[in-house]
DNA sequence: TATAGAATTGACGTAAACGTAAAAGGTGCG
DNA sequence: CGCACCTTTTACGTTTACGTCAATTCTATA
């Protein structure tokens, strides 16, 4: 195997093989590259969501698998299971147009929209219920000298 | 025990013991009332967030437990867990002001206040994240007849 | 060579709020 | 009397996305 420093910014002491242009990063380096741990990366992998090639056992990511990783990760922002992005990137095929997959996500991604707008409303509905109880509340402080006449808590 | 008819829209069968104006229910009634489950209730119980009299093994809520579940439920509903709801209404003096207690839900309202407004950026965030998305995709989807250009997943 | 730093596979733990049997007891009604 | 219905306790299962050891191995460097 060729020895190459990383280049960045990573202390790497491995070996870090070369070809034709490939660039192949470890665990580490590819999990601060992206904020996650490693556990966070071996557990995609072990979902199916991730293939990272193999130097023996030690995993290698090429920048295929960043694209794949920052899919997932957007994925997950906005809402999605790793099983729904499963779902999505399994319809993958490099060889065509894509358009299942395109309409699938299209399609959940309505509906992902929808649940979010949903939650939404309901954290804005919880926000005004809390809020209400705490002008309540406070009242209630405030005239905690005056005789009890309250309808605290039981 | 005396014998009662429940009054209002329960076709209950069983005794319902009546002493100085106190409305007892069991768990049947209470759950519908409530729009919560049986297990629920028991589950309440278990944590110690309600305490209902007993008729020998049969639960019988009272108004004090009524009142309790709802500030549970409303608890739930701002998005407090069970166990600052517990913390809060354990501090429950009726011989008291309650400051401490007004002071502590209080305190925890502020913070879940603050923490629902984050969850809405968040969610605002994502949602505006998978507008864009949606859009792109459909673009593809449009484009879908011309040479592949586009930067789909992998 | 000793040591520190990366990496590996297992595999159990966590959080929250219940769901879901399972097995059994009590009750009024027809 | 037997059925239907309500209730009880006990206790494991569910969900999701990892966290947290543990034991081991590999490698480069001082």
């Amino acid at each position: 195997m060729k020895l190459v420093s990383p280049g960045e910014a990573a202390a790497n002491t491995n070996d870090i093989p070369v070809e034709a242009g490939e660039e192949f990063v470890r665990i580490g380096e590819m999990a601060k590259k992206y904020g996650v741990t490693l556990r966070t990366l071996r557990f995609y992998e072990d979902k199916g969501l991730l293939n990272p090639h193999r130097d023996g056992s030690t995993r290698l990511y090429t920048r295929r698998d960043k694209a794949r990783l920052k899919l997932i990760l957007l994925g997950r922002k906005v809402g999605f299971s790793l099983r729904d992005v499963k779902q999505m990137m399994d319809l993958y095929d490099p060889s065509g147009t894509n358009t299942k997959q395109l309409r699938l996500a299209l399609d959940k991604s309505e509906k992902q929209l929808a649940r979010l707008q949903k939650q939404r409303a309901l954290i804005d509905d919880a926000i005004g219920e809390l809020s209400n109880s705490m002008s309540v509340v406070r009242q209630m402080l405030v005239e905690r000298a005056a005789p009890a006449q309250a309808s605290a808590a039981g």
